[in-house]
DNA sequence: GCCAACGTTGGC
DNA sequence: GCCAACGTTGGC
């Protein structure tokens, strides 16, 4: 369903909703995270709600809860946020290519409710849940394993116990609609202490931390009378800083002091240099600090078995980030663009970081031939091109430089030089001290700061293989769900956009979700997801491949099926493509059924479950090909076309390749499509023509009148496209239609013959059905 | 199996 | 102290 619906290429809701202003208005904090949306997000400019929200959301923020636990009512129909639903203009289309393109889309779809009636229950219109690039899961069967670690690890939880919301949230249900979520504290008042002097009804909670880095650590939680979580000053003060002075309120503690009271302690800041790596003894452990009159803290335990441990783990996490972490971004990050189109264009593009490194690919006729699972044959290679020279080189996972320019350009000179990248970013904000964007942000950036990340650090503290990056012996444990290479790895700005972006309160989300921005997750981990064991380790590396299953429950699994690999993974891959997970899928992969030479609609060889699914192919194969054809004159007329179409929304699961000739091929890849069958060739010089089962559609077709003999402009190639789609393939002459005197059909006679492309108010062409007739 | 919710931890 | 977001739970 969800992949139907994603398919779906009705009228898309776009948000209008877009809340500039109240998050401006919301945090001046993050009045730089506020600018950078506002530009950012073009939807977002068609905001004209903005205010009400920013009154209604922000200023009376919890009150969705009120009612659930006062009057036990559902507080949230009191929402008056009404206006902010309204159905956006519809999407043309997004487009796999376009990683980025779909997601904004989708997470429009999805972020609409959050936003609509944020103050009530998030979402309410039956938009099927947000349909790309889901956090992922392994699916790996060895859960259980984990499953136990997890297990207990959770039940040690004092949270689990006792700081759930003390009330039934809304939930919205998987199609819409909103029902209370029934989650239920086992013991909701467990390890809760009334806290009066924040007023009747409030609750206070100290919490330690049980293992990681900051094991030992404590965290205070307080819940208000309307049953809302609060974790710091100031979510506090969001909820009763108006009513109360809380200038003397000391979070911790949860006490007052006098003004004489010695202030908050200064910030300290790491120092530059690394710090022991062990020694640490129990007293230094980050305890809550003792008020004389703190009897709640007295009563904590700390569970610090291993603090030393972890407080070493921890040294040895700074000591990494102080030796590879390079000086950290400027936190002005300047808006990108206003203008819809481009900003839709520049997450398109954005996104479509393995693609600017995508290989040009060897023919496709070529490759159709080659085993399936590369089974035969020599190692597989793979063509990238270059960011810098945009030359062809060798493809290595996660590089975006050939070899030569890797070694000529410094490490902070890995320079993004498409010109359609530099266009789209133009337009900056007007107080930006420099040009700095997440383009700016992601050239600028050192190598290493692709690592800069805790999760990234995994690859050298061990926590590659399996989910505890050897932490049960007291190795470094870090969080690693990010490869630190991919384009969302890198890209540091939040889409604004997504679901995951307006859940978070600097966007004026209620922070339910506390999930990254869907932009911004890794690739690369989606990708482990997506692809097979065996191949996922080809593309990734064995290091990078964990066996182990780590518990990313908060996605779609991999499905189960025992069915050969390669049908599964293509059965699968559509709804991942309409995810817009980047598909680094071999050509030979997922093309090989369609180009095999055989008439999918003809040949009943073809099961359904062999049905050919063309997909997304960002990397091909190129081994057991001749080599002279791997060059591909990346400065060809061309390529600008290539690269323009790449960088742009397409009507969905239309991709465009490069192939031997150069010349252009627009595939689509959705098997569902009517046109799956269909390819757009553009041959130097701009002239193009269709095929159709890799049969010419004759130039008498009508659809050639309709455009332009040679498209020179990706309008004009999306113009055709759209036009496409509305066609379906003609059944031609049936399974009743045998050859004449047992000869085989000849294909080609087909296409002198049948129209092919016909409107679906009729199955066959007319000259289809004047031969049936005979 | 999916996913909203949220406990929990890492890092600044 | 605060925020980001990872990873688990449990309802559906």
């Amino acid at each position: 369903m969800e992949t139907d619906e994603g398919s779906t290429e009705g009228p898309i809701k776009v948000k209008k909703d877009t809340n500039t202003e109240q998050r401006v208005t919301e945090d001046p904090v993050e009045a730089m995270d506020t600018e950078e949306r506002a530009t950012e997000d073009p939807v977002e400019a068609k905001d004209t709600n903005s205010e009400k929200r920013a009154t209604d959301d922000f200023a009376e923020p919890m009150n969705t809860h009120v009612v659930e636990r006062g009057a036990g009512g559902p507080l949230e129909v009191n929402d008056t946020n009404v206006e902010n639903g309204q159905p956006g203009a519809p999407v043309i289309a997004s487009n796999v290519n376009a990683e980025e393109n779909k997601e904004p889309t989708s997470s429009t779809d999805s972020a609409v409710p959050e936003k609509e009636d944020e103050p009530k229950a998030p979402k309410d219109d039956g938009s099927p849940p947000c349909d790309w690039l889901e956090p992922l899961e392994d699916d790996c069967d060895d859960a259980d394993a984990q499953s136990f670690d997890g297990e207990a690890e959770s039940i040690a939880g004092s949270e689990r116990s006792g700081s759930v919301r003390m009330k039934s949230t809304g939930e919205k249900g998987r199609r819409g609609g909103w029902r209370p979520r029934k989650r239920v504290a086992l013991d909701a008042d467990e390890g809760w202490e009334d806290w009066p002097s924040l007023g009747t009804g409030w609750k206070r909670k100290e919490v330690y931390r049980r293992s990681g880095t900051s094991e030992g650590r404590s965290d205070t939680y307080y819940i208000s009378p309307r049953g809302d979580r609060v974790r710091s000053r100031v979510e506090l003060l969001k909820i009763i800083g108006s009513s109360m002075d809380l200038s003397y309120f000391e979070f911790k503690t949860g006490r007052f002091h006098g003004q004489n009271v010695r202030g908050r302690k200064p910030r300290k800041r790491k120092a530059p240099s690394p710090k022991p790596l062990l020694a640490d003894t129990p007293k230094d452990l980050p305890k809550p600090e003792p008020e004389p009159e703190a009897e709640a803290d007295a009563e904590a335990v700390s569970p610090g078995s291993s603090v030393g441990l972890s407080t070493a783990k921890k040294s040895l996490n700074s000591t990494l980030n102080n030796t590879i972490t390079p000086p950290k971004q400027s936190s002005v990050s300047s808006p990108e663009t206003i203008n819809p189109v481009a900003s839709a264009t520049h997450l398109a593009v954005d996104l479509s970081g393995p693609s600017k490194s995508q290989p040009l690919v060897s023919s496709v006729s070529e490759a159709s031939n080659k085993s399936v699972n590369g089974t035969s044959g020599p190692p597989l290679k793979y063509l990238g091109v270059c960011l810098l020279c945009k030359k062809t080189h060798p493809y290595e996972p996660g590089e975006t430089l050939c070899p030569d320019c890797r070694q000529a350009v410094p490490i902070f000179g890995e320079k993004s030089v498409d010109a359609d990248r530099s266009n789209m970013t133009e337009n900056r904000s007007p107080d930006s001290q420099s040009p700095i964007t997440e383009d700016f942000d992601e050239s600028q950036q050192s190598s290493y700061l692709q690592f800069s990340d805790s999760e990234d650090l995994s690859e050298f503290l061990g926590g590659i293989e399996g989910d505890n990056g050897m932490d049960e012996m007291g190795g470094a444990k870090v969080r690693r769900r990010s490869c630190g290479r991919c384009k969302g790895c890198i890209r540091r700005v939040d889409c604004g956009t997504c679901d995951f972006c307006m859940d978070k309160p600097k966007f004026g989300g209620r922070n339910k979700k506390r999930q990254k921005c869907r932009l911004r997750q890794c690739q690369r981990e989606a990708m482990r997801h997506l692809l097979p064991m065996e191949l996922a380790e080809k593309y990734f590396g064995q290091s990078w491949i964990s066996r182990r299953k780590p518990r990313f429950t908060y996605s779609r699994s991999r499905p189960r099926s025992k069915k050969p690999w390669n049908f599964e993974l293509l059965n699968d891959a559509e709804p991942y493509v309409q995810n817009n997970i980047l598909q680094m899928i071999e050509q030979d992969q997922l093309l090989h059924h369609n180009y095999n030479g055989k008439d999918p609609l003809m040949d009943d060889s073809l099961s359904q479950e062999d049905e050919p699914v063309p997909s997304i192919t960002q990397i091909f194969s190129v081994a057991e090909s001749d080599h002279s054809n791997q060059t591909i004159d990346v400065n060809h007329e061309l390529m600008p076309l290539l690269r323009s179409l790449r960088s742009m929304i397409l009507p969905v699961l239309w991709f465009c390749l490069a192939v031997e000739g150069p010349r252009l091929q627009l595939l689509q890849c959705s098997k569902r499509s009517t046109m799956a069958d269909t390819v757009i060739h553009i041959e130097p010089g701009f002239r193009f023509h269709i095929s159709v089962q890799k049969q010419p559609l004759l130039p008498s077709h009508t659809l050639y009148d309709r455009h332009p003999a040679l498209l020179t402009s990706a309008e004009e190639i999306v113009t055709l496209l759209l036009d496409l789609e509305r066609y379906m393939v003609c059944k031609g002459l049936g399974e009743n239609c045998k050859p004449l005197d047992g000869l085989e059909l000849v294909l080609p006679e087909r296409a002198a013959t049948c129209d092919f492309l016909i409107l679906p108010e009729v199955e066959r062409c007319e000259r289809c059905q004047t031969l049936m007739k005979q």
